[in-house]
DNA sequence: AAAGATATACGAAATGTTTCGTATTTAAAA
DNA sequence: TTTTAAATACGAAACATTTCGTATATCTTT
């Protein structure tokens, strides 16, 4: 079956299982009110049942209960988010998209410097090849 | 009226008006074609409709042809959607995004060189603030 | 045991997006 | 002038996404 990338609901939900690993339909029904997502039970219920059948979720009873776990990566699909963007929107040069980001969000020094850091590593690992 | 943000479909004809200032349904058709995007002219024509109604594109007469222009501004609407991207995905964090983009794509020296340079301007400013 | 709470399953309405066929008008070409 | 080409308008089909109601089963409480 041909993976397809989840939508904008479909991501919210696995945002609450990459973080908690695993969880309930009412767990992952009740992160998303406290996130203010306001949405019956029965329709996170039938996301997350769609969401197995594209091979996005799994899940495992306990019990009378299913357990979902997450059948994609947060890497992987953050990933795949990434280039999609850089694709349509960057004119393919992730440059591009650090710039503006870098732009327009103020960092903390510490960040600033987190990400120094690794542009000095990939210099050097360059200047080795 | 409240401007959704584009869709898929939507920011594939935004991109080609962004760069060519102004055009056609024709010449964004073709443009389409050229990038392997195969679609009916008036497909084209049917999503530049409703994008204007939307208030995302705005047209001019000439002749018996409409001249589209872009109402939404290709820099803020990236924005938009990297802001998006960072709430939905990397929880809230830009620095995440950031490192994981460079982390992902091979960028060239001068890219790093044009980064970095950003990031120690960046960094020179808060010293002084 | 009866009542209530809590699960899943599933159909289908509501909404949003994409695609194109057909009608009509106007310009250009034969 | 007749035909062909090229433009817009518009309805609606085809898909995809999101939402929820209702049915049914199973636990838990009274």
């Amino acid at each position: 079956m041909i993976l397809k990338r989840p939508t904008e609901s479909e991501l919210e939900i696995l945002e609450i299982i990459w973080q908690t690993g695993s969880a309930t339909v009412r767990q992952v029904n009740e992160l998303l009110e406290q996130k203010g997502r306001n949405v019956g039970y029965t329709t996170t219920l039938k996301m997350m049942q769609i969401m197995t059948e594209k091979g996005l979720l799994s899940r495992a009873m306990q019990g009378r209960t299913h357990i979902y776990s997450a059948m994609i990566q947060a890497g992987a699909t953050r990933n795949a988010m990434i280039d999609r963007m850089i694709t349509a929107a960057f004119g393919g040069s992730a440059t591009k998209l650090i710039l503006q980001a870098l732009g327009n969000h103020k960092a903390t020094p510490e960040e600033l410097r987190e990400i120094r850091e690794l542009i000095e590593k990939l210099e050097k690992e360059q200047k080795q090849a």
